[in-house]
DNA sequence: GCAGAACCGTACCGTACGGTACTTAAGTGG
DNA sequence: CCACTTAAGTACCGTACGGTACGGTTCTGC
């Protein structure tokens, strides 16, 4: 059953203090570490009430994702004056927050999490993922983008495409090497350098033709 | 332990058709059906012999990863006299057959159980994988754009960072998505689209300055 | 034809997990 | 002070899985 309405799927500051614990245990020992009995343990409660909290193990999962997502908010842009060089630091900044967001190790775990149930039935926890995680840091990037056209300084067509593309720049197949557990401790230190360079190669496809960065 | 050298990690066709066996039954059911047991039965063999030749279930694992890449090949392009037109319809047919590999659903389950085994121990899979599988079509790439660049029809420094920026404007986000489980029967039909436009746009940016696609 | 290996099918064992029931301590309102 | 509620802690159950052992059958070399 679906968690409530997407306006209230919060809980109580205990039940809060029981998914971080799941969290943390979930991001240290992976999914097999997260049993019930281990989450009631990290978390000093009864299996019985994660029972009558979550109704049962999906529950808990799903109750993870959306306690996450309602912990990584997307602060929307004041949409001051774009000028060139400004929505190019904004891009990059954005980038560079999108590298951060998609190395971090609550994310890595969650999204090994979905992907390993993605192959059963129903489960739901994919498309949470997909609507809390993309669909928000999305939005985001998509208000920057049209703000950019309609100044003038960006050119396209469809935004979801212009937002796939930066996004294949960005992160080209970085995630998915994360998620396979390659290192990234001396890749994480060049992700500024890798954003100026992806939204670079951005604005020469869709900038405004005549102002490229670097002529 | 390794699985012997890298020269002749092959098994006996007996074992090729149990490992054979063991995908399809990955690929019905996900991780959560691929019990011994379950591979015994649908192979018609038993438990014993698995162990007796795999060793143990991550030998098992680790064995249907180098079975599927085994039968994987990259055939090398012939390397023909490459025109401007040529170069592009390479790099389309590569962008495609890139898509129709990462959305084969042997590729999606054994990437699943790569990932799901990434936040274990050593678990090898995800190297192993990333060994077969990204190295082997990122050669035929590297050799492509080479190609393209000897005959200055492509101009980069790292073709390593090329190879980066095409994969990125081909897949974007559509890997990921797919992993998570979300429904492609519909994009896989735009698959020939998708793969045109990346290319157009990677030769908008690594192409040579006059040879862009559409003035 | 026979000895030995390879192998299938099945039964078995220990463990670990999801889920439930029960007991006990702590808080709360009247 | 006393019902009443909440939840912690524990013990328990059924199941399912990884791994092993054993009896029976087929294949192979001499």
């Amino acid at each position: 059953m679906l968690a409530s309405h997407l306006s209230q799927p919060e809980f109580s500051p205990r039940q809060n203090a029981v998914l971080d614990s799941a969290l943390r245990l979930l991001v240290d020992g992976g999914e097999k570490a997260l049993t019930t009995a281990g989450v009631a343990r990290a978390a000093n409660c009864s299996k019985e009430s994660l029972y009558k909290w979550f109704g049962d193990r999906d529950g808990i999962l799903s109750a993870m994702i959306g306690f996450q997502a309602s912990k990584v908010r997307t602060f929307d842009e004041g949409s001051e004056r774009l000028t060139n060089e400004s929505l190019r630091a904004h891009l990059v900044v954005f980038a560079r927050d999108l590298l951060d967001v998609l190395a971090g190790d609550v994310s890595l775990a969650l999204n090994r999490l979905a992907i390993g149930q993605a192959s059963r039935d129903g489960s739901k926890l994919g498309q949470m993922l997909q609507e809390h995680g993309r669909r928000q840091i999305g939005k985001r990037a998509g208000a920057l983008l049209d703000a950019g056209r309609r100044v003038r300084l960006l050119q396209f067509d469809d935004g979801e495409e212009a937002y796939g593309t930066l996004y294949g720049l960005v992160v080209s197949d970085l995630h998915l090497r994360m998620l396979l557990g390659e290192d990234m401790s001396r890749a994480k230190q060049s992700f500024s350098l890798r954003a100026e360079r992806a939204v670079d190669a951005f604005l020469l496809l869709c900038g405004s033709k005549k102002d490229t960065v670097k002529p």
